[in-house]
DNA sequence: TTGAAAGCGCTAACAC
DNA sequence: GTGTTAGCGCTTTCAA
């Protein structure tokens, strides 16, 4: 049924090697044997059987994407916009990209070592890095390839990308500050995961700017939900630490704060300010819009997806780390402290 | 490097040919030679050359799931959770799952083309059906295994899983002339999707019973997001419609609508109500939050990639087709009529 | 119950 | 320039 390279051959009566030779477009084919070839190739409608290329070349190339998964209802948006990225960027360099879908844990873990041990992918994006990350400690000691969105503690000898959070952080409250908050509470997502550390670090930092202004902090953790910013700023709420502002370390905990806010009949960007990280679609259409920390997560999966692509057609890549510098995006959700 | 049965043949003196039925469980296998084969392969970490088997077997145990991209911005949470309940019943059923992205239109349908003659993918899932849909025309012309979500007009031919988006939208409307309200206006997505044709044949029939009671019905077509929510509702209120009641297609756009209705000063769920679609996540915590009408992305996930793999298999679907029967989730965004 | 031989469709080494 | 031969790692007749 499909064409073979065997059908091409019989047909103008040449080998299957001059045949493959002729369409990968090898030197030492005449130039009328290869019109030959790719003349009947066409007629017959020749596709390659990828999966013999794949095994003949031990190659598969195909990239492994799995995406961590918390909770039984995933529906970040910051994961598809990422995957787009990756695949848009995986599809341009001719490779496939195969995606599952795992919680953190055991069961993630033996994913990628099945997917390695069983030759289907070439090489993996990590995303969503943690401190001590098991994958990456995995990959590297299976020196298999990889580029990841993130960084880890400690030795960073693999390509990866990522935003300056620390400094995006930073800037956000010097903002607040301009504006007058003394009295900020952040909410954190899990600690283990190295965003939510560089977040924090970079609040710290600000914070310690501000100490001797009577600048004062409160870090309470939550889970990047917006239902978890909803609760958390509940619980921030009935805390006699009472804020002037709430830094949350992304777009859909700020979102879930600000509910919680205006259920209590507070305005927000006038008797609390809030922010957010990340500047998701949604954030320029909360009320009131939100204002955030850009990250271009289509731009960082695209490139996260080059980075491992380099590093798999064997390219030194100039440039094997990547930062980005964050932008403050104002909007209305911050406002001058009340008297 | 890698243990091949070679390897493993070679360990235990016998052929490739008894390793492979050995461990593939053959029944014209000794005991002991099975628990021989086995224990060398443990011994040695064998794990099955996933493209050899596949070239053998002519088959990919893969299926592609092409997510049809909108906009640059591709965050619909829609997208992600769904791709979380397939991803988890493919893996389950052994497949991986090879996954992209296209606007619709030539690219895609390239896609769809050189996925099935390189041999890439065993079936499709298809996901926001059109009504004359291309994807779905091919694939039958083709007849490559699929199973979609979503219907489309005309022949019913092919496994899907849909909601009754039709009687969804039915019950807001009756919940919304139970509360009073006459004027609605509608904000619907493009018209070849094929569930907002169901939508809007419900939202139409809705109000042909009204008609008699003073009902009018309002339509205006938007683009799914939350952004072209906000636009087409201060459309809506610059026009001289007033309704007193915005039903939108899905939850984005019902959420950007009320941003737009709050701009403007008045009271969601008071001085207009306003209704979405879909029970994303977000519906719960927006504010207030939306009153909608449930789809269990997930599962609807989960279960057209069942339908899929019960195709694949060769086993009969008993039921090719299943339709769910929506629920409504009365939150806060509706009211009675103001005087 | 096991082995020998063939082949999935392709590419690569080597010879001519 | 082109053909011969071999082989990627696996499964599957067919014989023994």
């Amino acid at each position: 049924m499909a064409v073979t390279l065997k059908d091409i051959a019989k047909k103008i009566g040449k080998t299957t090697t001059t045949v493959s030779r002729a369409l990968n477009d090898y030197d030492d084919i005449g130039p009328e044997t290869k019109e030959l070839v790719r003349n009947a190739a066409d007629e017959l409608g020749y596709i390659p059987n990828t999966l013999a290329r794949r095994l003949q070349k031990r190659r598969t190339d195909t990239i492994g994407l799995i995406l961590p998964t918390f909770g039984p209802r995933f529906s970040d948006p910051f994961f598809s916009e990422f995957l787009a990225g990756v695949g848009n960027k995986a599809a341009a360099g001719g490779y496939d990209l195969l995606v599952s879908t795992r919680p953190p844990g055991e069961q993630e873990m033996q994913a990628y070592q099945s997917n390695i041990l069983s030759h289907r992918v070439d090489g993996f994006i990590i995303v969503r890095t943690r401190a001590d990350d098991p994958r990456i400690n995995y990959l590297r000691k299976m020196n298999f390839p990889f580029a990841s969105f993130g960084r880890v503690e400690g030795v960073l000898d693999f390509p990866y990308i990522d935003e300056d959070s620390a400094n995006g952080m930073l800037r956000v409250i010097e903002y607040l500050s301009g504006l007058g908050h003394r009295r900020i509470a952040c909410i954190s997502p899990p600690l283990e995961l190295m965003f939510a550390r560089h977040r924090i670090k970079g609040v710290k930092e600000g914070m310690d700017r501000l100490r001797s202004q009577g600048g004062e902090l409160l870090i309470v953790e939550s889970d990047l939900t917006q239902r978890g910013g909803y609760q958390t700023a509940n619980i921030l709420l009935d805390n006699s630490f009472s804020p002037t502002a709430i830094v949350a370390c992304n777009d859909l905990m700020a979102i879930g704060a600000m509910s919680a806010v205006q259920e209590r009949g507070f305005v927000v960007g006038k008797d609390i300010s809030i922010t957010g990280f990340d500047n998701i679609p949604m954030a320029e259409h909360s009320h009131p819009p939100l204002t955030t920390v850009n990250q271009p997560i289509y731009q960082i999966g695209t490139m996260a997806c080059e980075l491992l692509i380099q590093v798999l057609r064997g390219e030194v890549a100039e440039k094997q780390e990547i930062i980005l510098q964050p932008s403050l995006i104002v909007r209305q959700s911050c406002g001058p402290t009340p008297e």
